[in-house]
DNA sequence: CTACTAGTTAGAGTTAACTCTAAGTCAACT
DNA sequence: AGTTGACTTAGAGTTAACTCTAACTAGTAG
């Protein structure tokens, strides 16, 4: 698929896509006979991989890493596994967080709904 | 207490307390004789709130506007509740796609785990 | 009196992650 | 042949949120 069917897809702009392949995180996308990119399916997948590490908060700068983990093959299996679950243990941490967040910010809340705040 | 004290208190730097300042979040902050800021712990409490806010992925500018309206005072109070209450919202929804992506993050662990990646 | 410490200011610099601009190419229509 | 539209590139510009620099001052210890 084109630029524009991809971008649509994976909901990232033209610009976006086209930065991501600058900074390392998408690699060998194929091109036509006039230089245009051509995504395919796995591309798609990668790039919600990609998102989804992004959402929770990974930096592109490790997310690269990962990248270019993946394309070093089989022999990276091991410290790809270790990296995800670092990031896992994280975002554990992220949620338990934003939990307490959420609890202390209901209670704000509650003063306001009960007159106790001016 | 001074800048470093309060500094050490709320883990901000004196840069990003002068910061906040600067940008509206903190105001009326008392000053000594020869110039210098004095905290107080009511301005613990509100920095305290201000890293709530920002932790949970409000953006500095909204939690200016939050701070704008407390300074008016009493006639605000419905609309910080509301500005809170749509924070709140937002923050449950945040909690539940961080959730998702966990989960989407412990399968592809397990992939690793059981040898299905290469 | 001098040195040192802890502050002060205005404004410049940094970083991440885009986002856009300008100039150009190529294929398809009219 | 000319125009349109979807791309291409290098590189400049933007935004948020700091972070730092330079020059200065006030209070304290020796």
């Amino acid at each position: 698929m084109n630029m524009r069917e991809f971008s649509d897809k994976v909901e990232l702009s033209a610009y976006t896509l086209r930065y991501y392949e600058k900074v390392g995180l998408l690699k060998h996308v194929q091109r036509n006979t006039s230089g245009h990119r051509i995504y395919s399916n796995r591309d798609i997948d990668w790039v919600d991989f990609i998102k989804r590490l992004k959402d929770t908060g990974m930096p592109l700068k490790e997310i690269q890493k990962y990248a270019s983990l993946r394309e070093l093959g089989a022999q990276t299996v091991k410290e790809r596994q270790e990296l995800l679950e670092k990031h896992q243990e994280n975002l554990v941490k992220h949620i338990r967080q934003q939990n307490e967040h959420l609890k202390a910010l209901d209670a704000k809340i509650n003063l306001y709904k009960s007159g106790e705040v001016s």
